[in-house]
DNA sequence: TCTGGGGTCCTAGGACCC
DNA sequence: TCTGGGGTCCTAGGACCC
């Protein structure tokens, strides 16, 4: 008989904002806001502190400062989260070599072939362990769920969060699930939620007590049968510590809405370019190109090509954007633009047409996919040449053009020449202001500068 | 005061081939 | 000439997750 499985579910509390907190001492224990900071931003991670005031995740910026005008406001540094994220996974591996990390902040630890049947008081204490050594190396809080497959760790993990650690004991899933509402079963969103309440299923014991037959019905096959089995506390999923990308993307919320083809495709291009520079970087190349446009009233459509061959070719993929975008209607106002690749291969089929024309001096990159001549009315024969954006080849990767002043984001590292490292707290009418302190200092006082200051610089993240 | 950015998986229809 | 079924690929959209 095979040995139960043992599943450690682990997510790190308010993850954005807490690492914000360790590495700015002034914000600790007050509420932090971690997001998009323009009119059109949304909250990432609100602090515990800012929870109190009712934000929270996805809501605007601007409903947020409304309800919570006095937090501190910061736009994300993923480096550093990934530095911490890092080392917070290190001490996972430490436990099992078996994991998956599902996020930045969230994993799941497979404590079968380590610790095969480990008892309850046993694993608690290893959770408690984990959970003490992440609070110590790092000075994060992280909430834990063990239990006897993925389904149950992760729900575990969210019945006595923040800082908190549940171990569902063998044979009481069903039990501990019974009294949860619907919502709380992973791929149940909104929309099924919804449609489980007009049949009167509000929990998932209600879930459970009906047939496999019934929420099929409700749900479809695929996602009924695996709804009715996990309310049943049922869920034969394995970890897969290792999975390929299937796609890559980069797309962008403008401040204000675009109609202007030539300034949406300088846009396009800049996300391309760091669409292809992620899929070179793993050597890959992909063959199914995708750009995503939100209108204006948040309508939005996806339009996507297949090339005969795999490319990295940043040419061959604007060519294909190009085209894609042109067959898109913009006046009215675009207010999103997303450039995406799919198809991923580890390499490119030699395309011996492709090579022989490219010696022959026929640029091939330049006539793929297929040209149509049915251009789009009112473009000007020398769009083609513009088109590309060369405005964008001038923009440094943050997209500030080089020698203009930064525009210093709220929560950024810097460094002055004289008061050494710190953070911008704020920037605005030709001023920036910056506190001086860091993760091993006490909280620091506070300056401001001309934002064109030469003492000051953009900095790396503070290490652990 | 409208609603980010990075993904995964599923469905459904049409094209195309056998 | 009409009528099939199955399988695969492509495209578009939607639900969901962090």
């Amino acid at each position: 008989m095979r040995t139960r499985p043992v599943i450690l579910h682990l997510d790190l509390d308010a993850f954005f904002s807490a690492v914000e907190q360790l590495h700015k001492p002034s914000l600790r224990g007050k509420p932090v806001i971690v997001g998009g900071t323009g009119r059109r931003g949304v909250v990432a991670t609100a602090s515990y502190e800012a929870r109190r005031f009712g934000v929270g995740s996805a809501m605007s910026i601007v409903e947020a400062r409304r309800r919570c005008p006095n937090a501190a406001y910061l736009t994300p540094r993923f480096q550093a989260y990934r530095a911490a994220s890092r080392v917070v996974m290190g001490l996972l591996a430490e436990v099992s070599p078996v994991i998956e990390q599902m996020s930045v902040d969230e994993a799941y630890v497979d404590l079968t072939p380590t610790r095969p049947g480990i008892d309850v008081p046993a694993v608690t204490e290893l959770a408690e362990q984990v959970r003490h050594r992440i609070h110590e190396t790092t000075g994060l809080t992280a909430s834990i769920g063990v239990g006897t497959s993925k389904l149950v760790a992760k729900i575990g993990s969210d019945l006595n969060k923040p800082d908190g650690l549940t171990v569902v004991a063998p044979g009481t899933e069903r039990e501990v699930l019974a009294p949860l509402p619907v919502r709380r079963l992973p791929g149940i969103g909104p929309a099924t939620q919804e449609r489980l309440h007009k049949y009167g299923m509000h929990t998932v014991g209600e879930v459970a007590a009906a047939t496999e037959r019934e929420i099929v019905g409700i749900l479809g096959q695929s996602h009924g049968t695996a709804v009715h089995q996990h309310s049943l506390g049922i869920d034969n999923r394995e970890l897969e510590p290792e999975r390929d990308a299937k796609s890559v993307s980069a797309e962008e919320t403008f401040a204000s809405d675009l109609t202007d083809r030539r300034e949406l495709m300088d846009h396009a291009r800049r996300m391309a370019g760091r669409v292809v520079g992620r899929i070179t970087k793993d050597g890959l190349c992909a063959r199914t190109i995708t750009i995503k446009v939100r209108s204006y009233d948040f309508s939005t459509i996806t339009r996507s090509f297949t090339l005969d061959q795999p490319t990295d070719s940043l040419n061959k993929i604007m060519s294909c954007i190009r085209q894609l975008l042109d067959a898109v209607e913009v006046s009215d106002g675009i207010r999103l633009l997303g450039v995406g690749v799919a198809g991923l291969t580890d390499f490119a089929q030699t395309d011996l047409l492709s090579d022989l024309l490219a010696e022959l001096g026929d640029d091939p990159d330049e006539r793929l996919p297929d040209q149509t001549t049915d251009r789009t009315a009112g473009q000007t024969p020398d769009d083609t040449a513009t088109g590309f954006g060369w405005t964008a080849e001038l923009r440094d990767t943050d997209g500030t053009a080089p020698g203009t002043p930064h525009d210093w984001r709220p929560g950024q590292d810097v460094q002055h020449a004289e008061r050494g490292p710190g953070w911008v707290q704020g920037a605005g009418l030709g001023r920036v202001t910056v506190r001086f302190e860091g993760p091993h200092t006490g909280p620091g006082p506070v300056r401001t500068f001309r934002t064109d200051d030469p003492d000051l610089a953009p900095a790396e993240a503070p290490t652990w």
